[in-house]
DNA sequence: TTGTAAGCGTTATCAC
DNA sequence: GTGATAACGCTTACAA
């Protein structure tokens, strides 16, 4: 077994609470004995043990956060950001992924309360779904209510729960691609949207609806399908979407990852991007910028706004000064041409 | 603040050990006061104390995951495989990113170490030095002896630390690729190793020399240039090997992310892929298959190695078998043809 | 089947 | 400055 304070006391001849001191640092200890007590610690490879400083001082180094699946680099590039973030406090983060499962989240929001972690950090669009909300609303509650701080990062905060948001401005991003998509000449536009019942999905749909609707462009002309935000179902969705009446001449995704289902499923059927059919993103990812030609895109400060949440949930940041909007900048490159165009520049 | 045990045993009319028999199922209790607990709990919202529970018991549920940087998608895949797996016993995972760098591996594993954590899973490549490698062995044994399991996933365990490792066989997956650029006729071929003193980097480029050296290649036609797996590295080492004496008819990168870079540098510099240059990657990352030409390359069960290692860290598989080898598949896409050659096929 | 009580290894409040 | 010592909330012999 290890060391504990008590062996450590007896070693340096000095009481539990003494060596406590030295290791805190947080009260005065005469220079001789944190000697002796600091060659004790060495001597015995000494190591705090965790849960008994958490019980003691009811708080613990830890820092949860909820994900959708770190492998899909949305999430990767949060969580990534995220755990340096609080790295920098010498705390820890442990990730969950829901894959987008109400249940999971509540499960996992329940087991990041028992740890008693410092706080908790839900990223991802919000199912849009009255019970659950609740569910969550009550979980949270809880969780401040044991003094945990919940950040909210890329989704609003459920009804009832007064909690920091980091959100990233979905329908300013949407509307800003689907103009420049307009303003290219496109008339006939399809749609890729991300699952329903999302609040990441309503946003950037809402956006790109402004945009067809101050262009006076009909429904019939812009057909939406759904996907579920992962790159196959990106695939399929381009799959139906030729298939549906009026061949489009441009196609949009709610995100990087379907629009590169898109592509592959349009390589794949004969049809040459962008000349016979522009493709556009959302996120600029790094693969957005090395598929070929390059994804006309809208970037998402995805880390710094991962790092901004950390900061809040680590206490280091406050939380007074109300949501955090975090802007979406267009991102211009290859996949977007005019219709019958040509490539914008060669790459 | 919350309900702890005493609080539901009262309100139950019971005792806390009652309580805590209901809660974790290991003891024999009589259905009606069973009932009248339960009751009690639901209506108290009661919530375990995690780490009353792991001092108490002297075991977390929680397993410590050692990555270099969860958004790089070589880790984020297996981090995410990991957690899933680990998931299915209620578990946590905790993701530390190093960055590769040593100091922070040691770092973390003392952190982890103090949480008392179930399991630490060690991923990516070790660095190679011995000082390193003692102090990381060091802290392993330490880790065993209060009773956390500890895998190697990806990297051989060092020097006097017994320990389960989940091995990639990279050495023969570079081997395996590098002849079949040769095979495609290819005498001149620049090669971008990973970082010096990396474990992985060693072996692949290992693998990588002995394809050439039965193929009778010389050395001065295959130039070797380090990068640091990261993308824009592998963007600077093409430039390099493009400055080097005597133009390479194919560039292999030691991995998917600096093939990308390679391809990108590529381009930039107006040379056709691969009509003009060839380039190969390996890990298979989702990206590979996405960038145009699609990337020849060397697939890793990245997931379902992670997977082994985390059954193996929360003991659900024995680690008696000794390690478990996992291939590598070569995977000829579209990025490789003969020098001066067309695309294999049209996609 | 249930209760009592002794830990688990810290932190923190008092005294001295 | 330093030492006792009482929490912290749970698990688990040991009794009953």
């Amino acid at each position: 077994m290890t060391a504990t304070l008590a062996d450590v006391a007896r070693r340096a001849g000095v009481s539990t609470a003494t060596v406590s001191r030295v290791l805190n640092g947080n009260y005065p200890v005469a220079g001789a004995t944190r000697e002796r007590v600091l060659d004790a610690l060495a001597e015995l490879d000494y190591v705090v043990n965790g849960p008994a400083r958490a019980l003691a001082a009811s708080s613990t180094d830890v820092i949860g956060v909820i994900v959708n699946d770190v492998s899909d680099p949305f999430f990767g590039i949060q969580a990534g950001g995220l755990q340096r973030e609080v790295a920098e406090e010498d705390l820890l983060a442990v990730i969950c992924n829901t894959a987008g499962s109400p249940s999971e989240e509540l499960k996992y929001l329940s087991l990041l309360l028992r740890q008693r972690v410092r706080g908790i950090v839900l990223t991802g669009g919000a199912r849009e779904d009255a019970e659950h909300e609740a569910a969550t609303a009550k979980l949270i509650r809880q969780a401040q209510a044991v003094g945990t701080r919940v950040v909210l990062c890329g989704r609003p905060a459920p009804a009832g729960v007064e909690a920091p948001c980091v959100v990233f401005d979905n329908e300013a991003g949407a509307t800003a691609l689907t103009r420049h998509v307009v303003e290219m000449g496109h008339e006939r536009i399809g749609y890729v949207a991300g699952p329903r019942g999302n609040t990441t999905t309503t946003a950037r749909l809402a956006g790109h609806r402004a945009a067809l609707r101050e262009a006076g462009i009909r429904r019939a002309a812009s057909p939406i399908v759904h996907g579920d935000f992962s790159r196959d179902s990106g695939f399929d969705a381009a799959m139906r979407l030729s298939r549906a009446d009026g061949d489009v001449t441009a196609i949009i995704a709610a995100n990087d990852l379907m629009a590169l289902g898109v592509m592959a499923a349009l390589r794949r059927a004969g049809t040459e991007v962008p000349r016979q059919c522009s493709v556009a993103g959302f996120d600029d990812l790094p693969s957005a910028s090395d598929c070929a030609p390059a994804l006309t895109t809208v970037r998402l400060p995805l880390e710094s706004g991962a790092r901004r949440a950390g900061r809040i949930a680590t206490g280091r940041d406050g939380a007074e000064d109300g949501d955090a909007w975090l802007g979406a900048e267009l991102l211009v490159r290859d996949s977007v041409v005019r219709p019958g165009g040509r490539a914008r520049r060669a790459r």
